[in-house]
DNA sequence: TAGTTAATGATAGTTATTATCATTAAGGAG
DNA sequence: CTCCTTAATGATAATAACTATCATTAACTA
């Protein structure tokens, strides 16, 4: 039974995925483009779908940006957006700081939450160095 | 010295965002259209556009979703997406703790958290009791 | 090695939104 | 109230980010 085949564009994908930092499928194409001049366009968004879809890779959607961005999955983790330089940042955080936001939420009016999706605004280490953070 | 003018088109973005539902701009296109035929789509994109940045309105934008939805500034909330049957809710939540989240709470690996983003993901009180929350 | 068919790539189509620009009308001056 | 300035509008073209179609290619397995 033939389920899945394990084609060179996929993979190309998958080491875009881990040599870029969260980028966007415009991004993984001129990385796989370079690497395999032949690759479409179609090819690369179908893959980033289906494997966002089965879960391999993960999509971000960054609020106010168009274009979507991805990410390899390794730990579960938090995104933060600079707001100088526009970089997208991993942020390790405490599972218990979700747990307790979750429970902050006074009167969710009967909605039943099952998980969220978190963006963080601020300022990325960079940004912070370059102006001792008084930006 | 004119600074903004109050027109027509202005005051029916205000009035189907009280009527409606978190509309996309289609359906709020689709309310002005039908109470002020000569509205253009530009005109709308444009002020929704001019409105969310002035602050007068709020953009929401639902990951996975391409359109982009709209809220009247009323007191401060998130949002809640249904699963089952994909509406947005208004969760309502401690302003207290609003203002908690805003200062930097964590240290996560040097990004200086100023607010955040949050969708949250459940079931709306619709569907749980439509279905006894056995979805 | 061959055959089946999943996967690809070229291309056209779609959706959401933005830019351009000639025309209109809001609202203050007189 | 009428005129004038120019902010705002609306028709339209353009753009960006995908998505669908379909003939062709190439994984994989028998």
């Amino acid at each position: 039974m033939v389920v899945q085949r394990n084609t060179r564009q996929k993979a190309l994908i998958k080491e875009a995925l881990q040599e870029l930092s969260h980028p966007t499928a415009e991004d993984i194409y001129q990385y796989a483009h370079s690497k395999y001049p032949s690759i479409g366009k179609a090819t690369l968004y179908r893959n980033l779908k289906t494997m966002s879809e089965e879960g391999s890779i993960r999509k971000i959607d960054v609020p106010g940006e168009m274009a979507g961005r991805f990410d390899e999955i390794t730990k579960p983790h938090f995104h933060g957006v600079c707001r100088e330089c526009g970089a997208v940042c991993d942020i390790e955080m405490d599972p218990a700081y979700m747990k307790a936001l979750r429970s902050e939420i006074t009167e969710p009016g009967g909605f039943l939450i099952e998980n969220q999706e978190v963006i963080f605004r601020g300022l990325c280490p960079n940004c912070i160095n370059s102006n001792g953070g008084k930006i």
